[in-house]
DNA sequence: CATGAATGAGAATTCATTCAT
DNA sequence: AATGAATGAATTCTCATTCAT
């Protein structure tokens, strides 16, 4: 039975270059960090991958992938459109909880200009609109038209990856730390449902945010 | 009279960096590359700035001038709440369009591990927290309560930070150019306007999308 | 029995290597590139040869027992010095025209500084001054004299192996391959006499070269 | 007055991987051995040369200007055959002599597969028929048949240069300096007069080669 | 202000070889 | 006989920065 020491060279690295990506951005981490970090030799890296590009592909395919099925099996579901709404939030939620790292590199690296991985954004796009498409129909959103597109499912996507953008950060100072911690799953439940009332209802048919942590 | 051609150096430079950080992030450019874009001497880069990190700090504190000013000045506004709330999303969407870049760039660094810049993070997050100081009180959002914030003003910032953000992509790509194309004046008008009606009331709540562009 | 397929590996290398060092030199190629073309494990070349330079050394023996045992047969012969001179420019033109690749190779190599092939030198030097030896008494040619060298079979095979460099080189090219393709046996019989023309009689007193291809 | 020491560095780096790349081969060469060579930090030679190609393509281009110069200013006089091809001999052979190395890596380098170099084939093609162009006519030899230009020019060209092949590669070891040693003026004199006895009257129709070094 | 040479550390990648299986 | 993981040195090239002019 292979330990965690022995988990395989590939996924060690794999998972040190996402935290380091995560934190630092794609271009600033060079590949003697990760393989000092997944512990090594830095020709590993070029074995498994090819070279450091190919880390990030794995990446945003590994993303894609999560994301997409994801989305799709919840998109597809049939239920009333409030419902669906909710639940699609709730959803969308969990992924990024589950995936902050990677889907925090994999989003912020797609509007970048990095040649490497230029073939890989049309499976995203072509993805984007996929995979929502029926949520999207039902929800009268054509993703073409751009006006439609950014006042659709988009907004709150947006607002959901801002959050963990933030809570990611907030982890890496000390200072802040202690408010990412309070960010448990009552936490979670009760943002999905604050963010699906604004979503469906505005900020002037919300109700009234009276969260407060149990300390 | 110094024309275009003659623009001073400094001034190449700080507008080279920020197009090829936009397009591939700060870790992503050297300053040869920004030296070559804004046709000086690559000397003149530490000459006028001191390091490569300095261009970077001139980006973000004239993003932050920039913005929190702007948002600051509507958000000390007296207006009633809902007309508050339009006019500010009219304030951030121009602002972002004004300033694409500065805002793109800016708003991607903040949450990356780069020391160099390290300090001007806290000046952001007082601005963030006194910016929409008032605008917040308000609306009865409070920034240290996360699951408010989530829910607050963040949501249409994010928002249309990402649609710039994909705007920005899609001029980079000939394919995608002719949608950014049709981005104009009135797209804006009729952008801040479904964007408010959804902050305000809600998906359920929003008037009916029915934008099409004048061709 | 084993095809053409299940050619013994290290056979395979030996061919894919001697292919490559050919076309790209001997230091121009990896053994990856190698292993790659002969379709084995990298491994499998050290397993073999033990070293990357173990190919080369099993390509200069080779070529060497080749070529020597071939001219020393040819050299050894009792005819009249015509004939026996222009049986000599038959004899290598044929020889390297069977084995371009191995030759190309290692006389490309020999007068190259590569260390681990230093001792196969001597060999060579033997074996020039051997290998003609009785033919070159007979022409009067001292391989110690450099004068004498320098205008004695030098000459010719000097001349021979940069054709067949030339026609190696051309075949690498498909603008260039239709020419090569040309070469045929009757072309290399007539150009073995008018070779073996020039080298005893000079160019005022050669044969007018009349030769055209049938195409 | 700048001395030896202050030869500039792009010179310097010029001509130590000029005498590398004759001694080892291109591929042989690394840059460190290069800027070692040269006293120069390795940054210098891309800063000078772009990339390690730079050097070869620069070698390649200074050794065809220099030879196609030479030749055709010979190949372009008005001189009985002759007289003419003795001229050209010896001029094919001070200029192998005086840029032994230039001519041997450029030479050799030629027919290899190097991709950065490959444009500058074209240009040496081109020069090869056009350089001894009209000597080429006088002699009647059309470079297009292979026949006929394996049995031109080409020979003694091959043989000069297998020479000085032999000659530097002799430098290379102590035990036979002593031979290359005693290759002076007086000999290539009598090298060039007794080639072109050769090529002009062939074997049989030569002079008694009666040199003897003066010791 | 401006240039271009120079530096040394660091980038990613490839090298030939070894080893355990 | 064969595999593929692993190694560490060496590869070429780029990095941001400095300095003398």
């Amino acid at each position: 039975m292979t330990g965690d020491k022995h988990k395989a060279a590939k996924q060690r690295i794999f998972e040190a270059a996402l935290a380091l990506f995560a934190r630092k951005g794609y271009a600033g981490v060079g590949v003697r960090e990760i393989a000092k970090k997944a512990n090594v030799n830095i020709s590993m890296i070029n074995y498994y991958f090819g070279e450091k590009a190919g880390i990030l592909k794995a990446v945003i395919n590994e993303c894609y992938d999560q994301y997409f099925k994801t989305i799709k099996a919840v998109g597809d579901e049939d239920l009333p459109i409030e419902e669906h709404i909710r639940k699609m939030i709730r959803t969308v939620i969990d992924f990024f909880r589950e995936n902050t790292e990677l889907a925090t590199v994999a989003f912020d690296v797609i509007p970048l200009d990095i040649p490497e991985v230029i073939d890989l954004k049309s499976k995203w796009v072509i993805g984007i609109r996929e995979g929502m498409g029926n949520f999207r129909k039902k929800m009268g959103v054509d993703a073409r038209d751009m006006l439609q597109e950014s006042v659709g499912p988009t907004v709150f996507v947006a607002a959901i990856l801002n959050h963990f953008q933030t809570k990611y950060a907030m982890n890496q100072y000390s200072q802040f730390k202690k408010y990412a911690a309070l960010l448990n799953d009552k936490f979670y439940e009760r943002y999905a449902e604050a963010l699906a009332d604004l979503f469906l209802h505005g900020f002037m048919g919300r109700k009234q945010p009276g969260y407060k942590e149990e300390t």
